[in-house]
DNA sequence: GTCTTGACTTTGGCTAATCAAAATGATATC
DNA sequence: GATATCATTTTGATTAGCCAAAGTCAAGAC
C-alpha cells in the first residue's frame, strides 16, 4: 500500500504530465507542486524510480510508467468522486471541497468509494468539470476548447474549470460561470486584453484573457 | 494539530479508562490496544504527557487530562458519526465499519463532521449502541445493565454491544440482536453457563455468559 | 531476607519524509 | 573556449514512530 506522499507525488506527475505531454516533469516544477524543496523532490522521485512507478533521467525529469499511472487514476478516481459528493450529498461549496478531498482521497477504502460512486450515479466529471477515471483506470476525456478560442458569436456551454483555486471558483461562482451553463460570446477586445460573454438569461460578464484561458468550454448545436 | 498517532493513543486511554474508571491505564494494556510494543507506548505516553494531555505516573500508569479527554472525545465524536452514515446512508454492515472509520475519523474536516451530523438529525447513538459525544465535548452517558444481570421473565430493549468484533457483531445481526430490540428473558442456567432469550417474534436464542455479557440492555415499561 | 517473575523503562537503531546548504552540471553569454 | 547562471543533485541533519533487547523495579514465593 503505498503511502499518501506517494500517492500524492504519483497524483502531482500526472496532472503536470497533462499540462505539458510532450516534456518530462521537471524536479522544480515538482517541488514546487508539492511545496517541498527541490532535494526533497529528486530523492523521492529516486525512490519512486526504484519501485517502478516512474521513469527518472537525473537532469531531465520524470515521467509516469504505467504502473504509475494506474496508481494516479486510482487516486484521482478518488479525489474527484470524494469532490462530487462533498458538493451533491453534503452541499458544501465547490470552491472548497477540492481541499476536503485531498485528505480524504487517501483513506477512503474501494468499498466506500463504490458506494458512493453508486449512489452519485456513476457520474463522469466531478464539480469543476474534471474527468473521473473509472475503477480500471481509463480517462475518457473530451476535445475541449479555451473560452479565448472562440469566436464572437458563438454559442457554446462552460465544460471545464481548470484554475480550481477558492478565488477564481468563489468569482466563477458568483458570476453563473458553472460547466452546463450555456454562453455567447459577445466581445473580444485584443486592445484591452478582455472578452466578454454572457450566460444564458444574465447580464454580460467581462473577463481578462488570463481568466478566460482558464475556463474550457464545448461547442454546441444550439 | 495532533496527529493520527497522537489521536488513536489519546482514544485508546480513554477507552480504557472506561472499562476501569477506578485504575490507571497500564501501559502493557495501552500497548496491547495499540499494537506497538511496550517500550513505544512508555516513549509516547511520556511524550504525551509533556503535552499536556495525560498525567503520567512511571509504573503506575496513565490518565488523559481535561484536555485529553476533550480531544479523545473529538475522535470519538468523529469515529461515531461516521459509523453511523456509513451504515446509514451508504448502507454499509454494521460489522464492517469499524474499520472504515478508524481511517476516516483523522481526516474528517469539522465543516463536513457537521454536515453529516445534520443530515443525520443530530444522533445521539452510533449504529452498536455507543453514545456520540457532541461537539462541545460531552457524552450523554445511560445507566445500562448487562444481559447477564437480568432477571428471567424480564422484558427488556438491547442498547449496546460491548463486543465490537466482526466475527460478534455478525453473529448478532444474524440472531436480530441489535440496539432496538425488545428481547424477553427466558432462561438463565449458571450450570449450563448459559443464557437463553427471545427476540420479539422470533425463536429463542442461547447464548454463553460471556457472549451475554458483552450485550448491554435498558429496561422497558413495555 | 533473598530470589524469581513479570511488567515496565531505557537504549540503540531503523525508516520515511523532510530541510538547508554545499556541490555539480548544463546552458547561455561573451 | 572561459564564465556566469540557474536548476538539479548530494550531503548531513532532523523528526515522528516504531522495534528489539538489555536493564530496572516491585511484589510475591520461598
Amino acid at each position: 500500500m503505498p503511502s499518501s506522499t506517494v500517492e500524492n507525488y504519483l497524483k502531482q506527475i500526472y496532472l503536470e504530465q497533462q499540462k505539458t505531454p510532450e516534456r518530462l516533469v521537471a524536479m522544480g516544477h515538482l517541488a514546487d507542486a508539492m511545496g517541498v524543496t527541490p532535494g526533497t523532490a529528486t530523492t523521492m522521485v529516486k525512490t519512486l524510480a526504484n519501485s517502478g512507478l516512474i521513469e527518472y533521467e537525473p537532469r531531465m525529469g520524470a515521467r509516469l510508467t504505467d504502473a504509475g499511472e494506474q496508481l494516479a487514476l486510482h487516486v484521482l478516481r478518488r479525489h474527484r468522486i470524494v469532490e462530487l459528493f462533498l458538493v451533491k450529498t453534503l452541499g458544501l461549496d465547490w470552491a472548497e471541497v477540492h481541499e476536503e478531498a485531498e485528505a480524504l482521497e487517501h483513506v477512503i477504502s474501494d468499498k466506500v468509494l463504490e458506494r458512493i460512486d453508486e449512489m452519485l450515479g456513476h457520474p463522469r466529471l466531478d464539480p469543476h468539470g474534471d474527468p473521473i477515471p473509472t475503477a480500471e483506470g481509463t480517462v475518457r476525456s473530451r476535445k475541449l476548447a479555451a473560452l479565448t478560442n472562440c469566436e464572437v458569436g458563438a454559442s457554446v456551454r462552460i465544460a471545464r474549470m481548470i484554475d480550481q483555486g477558492v478565488q477564481f471558483l468563489q468569482f466563477a461562482d458568483r458570476s453563473s460561470l458553472k460547466p452546463g451553463t450555456q454562453v455567447t460570446i459577445e466581445e473580444l477586445d485584443p486592445i484591452a486584453d478582455s472578452l466578454t460573454i454572457r450566460p444564458e438569461d444574465r447580464e454580460p460578464i467581462t473577463l481578462g484573457t488570463k481568466a478566460a484561458s482558464k475556463i474550457l468550454v464545448e461547442q454546441t448545436n444550439a
